[in-house]
DNA sequence: GCCGTTTTCGGCCCGACTGTTTTCAGTCG
């Protein structure tokens, strides 16, 4: 078994035991567990060998016991007793709103209910408002719950929350009595998919605004309507919350809902040995704490001094706890806080500094828009540069070039770049497939005529991990790729990646100067941010490509550069933040075969 | 089950909202 399939099965047996009644502590221990086994950024067979994983934070040895008997074997014996002691049924009722462990305990114990059906026939006859600790209210939810179990339970692009917030919150920001109001959540952290949208707001006068948000035409359902915080239900299910706070508790609000909740337990536990208790409403002194240094240990930058009622904003928040300012995209709960402490925390790379981009598409194979219409749109960005970058013949499915239109191509991109009608310079590309053997789609002298190849695989998906790697490797061993395309392929919410091993193909990158792209497709967002850190320490460029398909797509590098700022990048790892000229140069040295970092 | 400059026991984040109650448990984030 995998990482990533094991974090899934720890999770699960906190479930279990969860539905169990088990000690709570203990089942939060397994979720823990699981999140710090899905962060290990090391190779898990690697950790194992040479027994280091009961090191990892949240991971103790009964843990790593288990780990490695899932890992050796793809069993576990605890796992599959405690599973065969509760009716898969059960698992499936926590998705339902309003449904949690004790709640479907009960009914189970209570009704002997085991199955979403057998739970709706108890709602329609009226078994369940008469139980103890539910109602008439109850039942009905739990009816709605499970109509519309799927559309709730979805995870949605982050692309498309952030679209849909971002309006919604221009309305809020106007509303009068409205002093400050951002999303939250992790739409904010940029995570590739989020499950709800968090929207806070300071204001004294919070009933208008609730008003406003529970009567807004984006919401399609009523789920909660308090004093201060309320809930609609979006177009496709997504959920979106509003909370309402003073002024003064703005700071520790957001904060709080941005979460994430790893990230705020180690703030809390930050501010508990300090003497104090952070939550969303604030920094309070514990009682009998007096104000100690951050940390006590004496490590870190100097706390800001002054009390809480000084802090006004997140950056005040982070300083009064004796840490640098943390970026939300940073706030995962892996070592922020440490960074934070010593300065560690990098100036990652912004949207407004790219100054072009290298794989697009025009009407010569899929795109929508034409190589003039590109160039325009890219001009109208402020753009320096252009890449173009259309697929090769063996993607037939996406009408890919032949040598022969290719060649056609690059003719008339020099003759665009002659003609100088447009300030953004064109450079000529292609996106080779990588054949299922790791050869290129051209012939050295075909690609020998490009500025630069982005190569990408298209085909025989299923191939395994040794394989899969293999190729990839080959592909950037040849002295004509420039960078890598979507690593693994994945399309989130609908495909998975093929399997590729992300820390081979790393160092496969680094030793040959070959930069990776971070494609910003919102469906793909690949490489995944999770390996940018490591790739980049490795000296590994990335290059932010949106894929775009027509002038609407080159929007998307918004999301990619999300991806990089998720992924600790500054803008020299990035390399179109580079100017023309820089860029240039690289691509004509490596065109001569020298390697420029 | 994890963790430890309070180190092998005794902590483990906490508050709002809902629906059920009549003082609170469970859910949620």
């Amino acid at each position: 078994m995998n990482k990533t399939e094991i974090a899934e099965v720890l999770k699960e047996i906190g479930v279990l035991l969860e539905l169990k009644g088990q000690n709570p502590f203990k089942v939060r221990a397994y979720q823990s567990g699981s999140r710090a086994l899905e962060n290990l950024e090391e190779d898990l067979g690697q950790v194992l060998a040479e027994e280091r994983l009961d090191k990892v934070s949240g991971i103790g040895k009964a843990l790593a016991e288990k780990i490695e008997t899932l890992y050796q074997t793809g069993e576990l014996p605890f796992y599959q007793e405690l599973k065969d002691s509760i009716p898969p049924g059960l698992i499936e009722m926590l998705e339902i709103p309003g449904l949690g462990p004790k709640k479907v305990k009960a009914l189970h114990g209570k009704l002997g209910i085991e199955t979403i059906d057998e739970l709706t026939e108890a709602c329609q006859n009226n078994q369940i408002s008469a139980l103890e600790g539910f109602g008439a209210k109850s039942q009905e939810k739990i009816l709605s719950g499970i109509k519309n179990r799927e559309a709730y339970a979805k995870r949605h692009l982050w692309w498309e929350a952030f679209i849909i917030a971002e309006s919604i919150l221009e309305h809020l920001r106007g509303l009068s009595g409205v002093e400050r109001a951002e999303y939250a959540g992790s739409l904010r952290r940029g995570l590739e998919t989020v499950g709800d949208i968090d929207f806070i707001v300071a204001s004294s006068t919070p009933s208008p605004i609730m008003d406003w948000f529970t009567g807004m035409d984006e919401a399609v359902e009523v789920t909660a309507h308090g004093e201060t915080k309320s809930s609609v239900r979006l177009a496709g299910g997504l959920q979106a919350d509003i909370r309402v706070v003073p002024v003064d508790r703005f700071p520790f609000a957001l904060h709080h809902f941005t979460g994430s909740k790893d990230h705020n337990v180690r703030m809390r536990q930050r501010a508990i040995s300090g003497g104090y208790s952070l939550s969303e409403w604030g920094l309070v002194r514990e009682e009998g704490g007096g104000r100690k240094r951050f940390p006590p240990g004496g490590h870190g930058v100097k706390a800001a001094p002054g009390s809480p009622e000084d802090i006004r904003d997140e950056a005040g928040l982070f300083s009064f706890l004796g840490l640098h300012y943390i970026p939300p995209e940073l706030r995962e709960g892996l070592d922020e806080i440490e960074a934070a402490e010593k300065d560690g925390i990098p100036r990652l790379v912004e949207a407004g500094d790219i100054r072009g981009v290298f794989h697009n598409h025009t009407t010569a194979s899929d795109g929508r828009h034409t190589l003039e219409e590109m160039v325009r749109a890219a001009q109208d960005r402020g753009w320096e540069y252009l890449g173009i970058a259309d697929h090769s013949k063996s993607s037939f499915q996406a009408n890919g070039l032949t040598e022969a239109r290719l060649e056609k191509q690059v003719a008339r991109i020099r003759e665009l770049n002659l003609s100088e009608a447009f300030s953004v310079h064109v450079f000529s590309g292609v996106e080779c497939d990588i054949l299922p053997d790791g050869r290129l789609d051209f012939d050295d002298e075909v690609l020998a005529t490009l500025d630069y190849v982005v190569a990408s695989v298209h085909s025989s998906f299923t191939q395994g991990e040794k394989e899969m790697t293999r190729r990839l490797i080959r592909a950037i061993e040849h002295p004509s790729v420039t960078m890598l395309g979507h690593l693994t392929g994945r399309l989130l919410l609908a495909r998975e990646g093929y399997a590729v091993n992300p820390a081979k193909i790393i160092d496969a990158a680094a030793a040959n100067g070959v930069i990776l792209e971070i494609n910003a497709h919102p469906r793909r967002l690949d490489m995944d941010w999770r390996h940018w850190k490591r790739a980049a320490a490795k000296g590994v460029l990335a290059s932010v490509n949106p894929d775009a398909h027509d002038v609407k797509g080159f929007e998307y590098v918004r999301a990619g550069v999300t991806v990089a700022r998720k992924g600790w990048l500054t803008r020299a790892s990035v390399f179109n933040t580079r100017s023309l000229e820089q860029v240039r140069e690289y691509l004509e040295g490596r065109k001569r075969g020298i390697r420029i970092v």
